[in-house]
DNA sequence: GCAAAAGTGTTTAGCTTACACCCATGA
DNA sequence: TCATGGGTGTAAGCTAAACACTTTTGC
């Protein structure tokens, strides 16, 4: 590495942006947030900001999804049983002409988060909601019925957002993160929703059941039971100490 | 989004460094390159250098590559059957303390290319050499026979290289990425040997070869033999175009 | 001939799938 | 009683692991 000439090498502004997955109604829903200046200005676009001075990238992270959203997010390194949302790194975009107003190097996280009540418009962000993934990545603006969520996202957030929905799609294949998208205390079929939704296909719930359960540390039961879904009570379960599936869950064919 | 205010934000550097990654000898190593100047002088390290004012995160990895090395990267987009190192971004280190200098954020890139005659030290690498990665990672230094090289890495390198390969072991199991270390026309034995490299273990060659030459475009027989092995001639393939491996590669259990 | 590496055949065990069937609740 | 979702049993088919065996070269 050469010395650092900073006229030769003009400063890059860092920054973080976020994909906030969550499933709401049977859906894959990420995190927008309405623009409220230029460039893009009232885009959609993925909530994020700067990187401060003195602070490591994922906890300007985990910082910009407390302001956000009020969520408390334990990185990826942090104790596996606890509770919470799920933050890892994804990736880093840095097109030189990605923003119009100077060189702006982004490190994309994702952010796997159960079901929440509702976003919650803080900081710098004029309104925040969420959308299923596909209407926000949709280019012909065919499922957009919601008129007010028109496509395309600002920037380079439509590839951003691609990237970590595929990341989480392949991740929930040979990990136990799919838990990370449940309530503390869920039920088998209430995890099999989840991959339903992510993976947007039906799979078998008694296959399911049985692969779960029977898979080491994946799933621990509470004891208790729940009706919340009708029918037969289903038995609660925690997420366990496992943190890859072995062997992992198959995705069906498309 | 806030606006961006220079004074309240200093600005950062932006660099990339690169994990390559090959296999000579029957063992996995990595490019290092000594230091020639302070902080961490004469140590090994990765290569790696400033991304330039209009040049994307992967152009820039690509051409300090170049310089290290004198290959010619093609990107993880390019097309897939032709011959030459794979390059593909890793992750992106950003701790505020990583440089004792100043405030650096690097994007780290992982390279995997095929034997080669001998790495040239261009730029302003003093020197450049490969070196098995227990070496290079090996806390203790029991490893190191070779006493011109002895660990820790300078900066966070041990690091990065550790996740640069796990990056490698884990995508060889469901990708057609190993081809990536091979020369372009290799046998069956020649890929397994990656595979035994790469992951430190012994492999089956009878089941191995009956699973590599049954996934359907993974490999592509040219037609023609070799006995450079010994023994009885093998048939000779190039990578065919598929990339992902259905089903995948099995790990053995370690 | 012998060693060495390349390939093929076969058996066995484990896993996935598909689906028949029963269970426990609310309405 | 019936609909709904929870959960178990079981047989068929696929895959991988283990290993006996044949093939084709160099020495």
């Amino acid at each position: 590495m050469p010395p650092y000439d900073p006229s030769a090498y003009p400063p890059f502004a860092v920054t973080v942006d976020l994909v906030v997955l969550t499933v709401r109604r049977h859906a894959l829903c990420a995190l927008a947030v309405r623009r409220g200046e230029p460039p893009f200005q009232s885009r959609w676009a993925l909530p994020g900001g700067f990187v401060r001075p003195d602070e490591d990238l994922e906890d300007a992270a985990a910082r910009e999804l407390a302001e956000e959203t009020g969520l408390h997010a334990h990185p990826e390194a942090g104790p596996p049983p606890a509770y919470g949302a799920h933050l890892e790194q994804l990736a880093t975009y840095g097109d030189p002409k990605r923003d119009p107003r100077m060189r702006v190097v982004s490190v994309a996280h994702l952010v796997l988060a159960p079901d929440l009540p509702a976003p919650r418009a803080g900081g710098d962000a004029h309104s925040a909601r969420w959308a299923p993934v596909e209407t926000l990545l949709d280019q012909e603006g065919t499922h957009a019925r919601d008129e007010d969520l028109a496509p395309p996202l600002a920037f380079d957030h439509a590839r951003i957002l691609a990237d970590g929905v595929e990341r989480a799609r392949s991740k929930i294949e040979y990990s136990s993160l799919a838990t990370a998208f449940c309530p503390q205390e869920f039920t088998v079929g209430e995890l099999r929703r989840v991959y339903e939704a992510v993976w947007g296909v039906a799979l078998d719930p008694r296959n399911f059941h049985r692969k779960v359960t029977g898979t080491p540390g994946f799933l621990v039961p509470t004891g208790g039971t729940t009706t919340r879904q009708g029918g037969r009570p289903a038995q609660l379960f925690t997420a366990g100490g496992a943190t890859l599936l072995n062997p992992p869950m198959l995705r069906p064919e498309v």
